[in-house]
DNA sequence: AGTTAGCACTCTTGACTATGAAGTGCTAAC
DNA sequence: GTTAGCACTTCATAGTCAAGAGTGCTAACT
């Protein structure tokens, strides 16, 4: 265990770390922080600290950065989630009162506002709807062979889609649909919309089993494939001193531009709960040099969306997290409310 | 005017550049381009086509690069626009065929695959809808005060659009708005939903004005901003030498996340016609290391959408417009289908 | 008059060196 | 357990130098 005077100099370091993103020397944390010691002292702690592994040395007569464990015992033991001002809290909540008409929009605003506040680049996904219960579904004609289907869920998400036939659809045929799809997946979750259901209503309109197989295939691609990942603020990251290094830099592009990469680490982030995955903590090799910090907002058991923030190891965990949950706080107040 | 040779020797110096990104030199053109002349007979004429003003010299002891003024002369003058493979064009067919359910799609398939095939940054816009004829337009009651709006056009673009009310919604309140706006819009261009078209609304539907005002205005909004610009291979970038400098970098991220911008790049391009805007031709000087290139494909009178490329002022012109051409074509063949 | 060989001149690049600054780790004293 | 003092290490910066690449000019050639 770490006795008080090392967790203030380790605490010491990695502020100052993150601040500057310049090796920290026992003769500035003397300066800066008031310690009531010695600089040998500190670099006797210091030496200790590295021993355990919380701290790194880029070569012998540098100062320390701190190592992914040392973020971690910050990020765990040491970290305060006040870190936000006034201004700031006034600023997300009137971005967040934006009358919005799907919650999709709602977390693309709130991701949207992270990265403004936090300056760092911000990614987000929808929510995963299969899980969603239908509320209403219906077809409309929008033409003699162009069909679109509207479903509304309870939490409030609207998943449209169009499908184009070969062949003339009547009316009746429409409110045919109508009726045999509502009755059925009324209160159901999306995922019902499978292939049980598929035979289910080719039974119950065995003459234009034809009409059927497309729409529910188009209905499953918009549900399943309806995965947009929302990213903002891609260009910030010129502002930090990491990226300077052009392999950086492109490697973090390249990571942003693999949507499946993105799509994979804010599905596996866990319900209600900010995560945090800092360097080589993440399951992909590409991420060593990175971090990210994701959450999820929900309603119930129902997913709404989720949100992370991708930035350099040094980032400001205590800034990115205390915003996070204040938006993650606003953001329930809001949906409370009743919105959906 | 050029005579023959300085032409050549023109041309292959741009050629040579766009390859190598080096300055070019009268030796390597003696080597790599079949000139019948000495190294310092190319010099004289380098010399004066410096004079002229088509080439530059980054400093005393280099070869020559070539100015905007002298890619705007290759691009007018000497460009040969049948570079693309067979292989290319194959997989560029295929791309285009598959089948897609509104012209916006078809759009962004050809944006992503005109960035895949020439390895540069793509931007798309769809199409400028305010001039499209309305087909058919359809409100529907998704709950009690929640109502859907439909939009079909002549050219084959959907848009919908969700509105709120603080109070319910009937019925026979949808069927009156849905006979109203049809009798009176369709076959007018979209931009007629206008302040008369309100007014018009608000007298026939006299006790019911509550509902008209958020109605026209929720779908003027949803025509004009819907205007998604969509990007492709913004890292494709890094690939080449120009954004080796950070700054260069930089300044390109932060032109493609300015959508104002991009939008207004794209708008400004003139219809039916391939567009190449080289250095600081661009009207804004954020560009002037950059050169776009624009077209724009229409219908008739009908505008579908526009699809740029941007890249370095060392560009492979030929290859771009190469490759844009064979699209549009396709795409007209597409279209001219008459899947719309 | 246009073309060419030859050569001096210019500028860049990379390797090498010297120097100063920053920080540590150790030793010995407190 | 803490601290002052100092030797030692490493990095960053500037300076020097030589090699290499390419031009521009001059004078000769066709």
């Amino acid at each position: 265990m770490l006795d008080n005077r090392k967790k203030r100099i380790l605490q010491a370091i990695i502020e100052e770390y993150i601040n500057t993103a310049e090796p920290v020397s026992s003769g500035s944390l003397l300066q800066n922080y008031g310690l009531e010691c010695s600089s040998a002292t500190i670099r006797n702690d210091m030496a200790e600290l590295e021993h355990v592994g919380y701290l790194d040395k880029p070569h012998t007569s540098a100062g320390r950065i701190p190592s992914a464990k040392g973020y971690r015992f910050y990020v765990d033991e040491l970290l305060k989630d006040d870190n936000i001002s006034i201004q700031e809290m006034k600023y997300i909540k009137s971005k967040l009162e934006t009358k919005v008409n799907e919650i999709e929009e709602l977390t693309k605003i709130a991701s949207n506002t992270l990265s403004e506040i936090t300056h760092y680049t911000s990614v987000a996904i929808g929510p995963r709807t299969r899980k969603h219960n239908i509320v209403d579904i219906k077809f409309v004609l929008l033409g003699s062979r162009v069909l679109m289907a509207v479903i509304l869920t309870d939490a409030g998400a609207i998943k449209e889609t169009i499908i184009k036939f070969d062949q003339d659809i009547t009316e009746s045929q429409v409110s045919n649909l109508n009726i045999l799809f509502n009755n059925k997946l009324r209160g159901m979750p999306l995922e019902k919309i499978d292939e049980p259901f598929e035979q289910y209503i080719m039974n119950e309109m065995s003459n234009e089993v034809k009409v059927i197989k497309p729409i529910i295939e188009q209905i499953n691609y918009a549900i399943v494939y309806n995965t947009d990942v929302y990213l903002e603020g891609a260009n910030k990251v010129f502002n930090f001193p990491e990226f300077k290094k052009l392999e950086v830099a492109r490697t973090f592009l390249n990571i942003l531009d693999t949507k499946e990469l993105v799509l994979d680490i804010l599905n596996s982030s866990l319900a209600e709960d900010i995560n945090v995955y800092i360097g080589d903590e993440n399951e992909y090799s590409e991420l060593k040099d990175f971090s990210i910090i994701t959450f999820r907002h929900t309603i119930g058991k129902h997913d709404l969306g989720t949100i992370g923030i991708i930035g350099p190891t040094r980032m400001d965990y205590s800034k990115v997290i205390s915003v996070m949950k204040y938006i993650s706080k606003k953001l329930n107040e809001q949906l409370g409310k009743g919105m959906f």
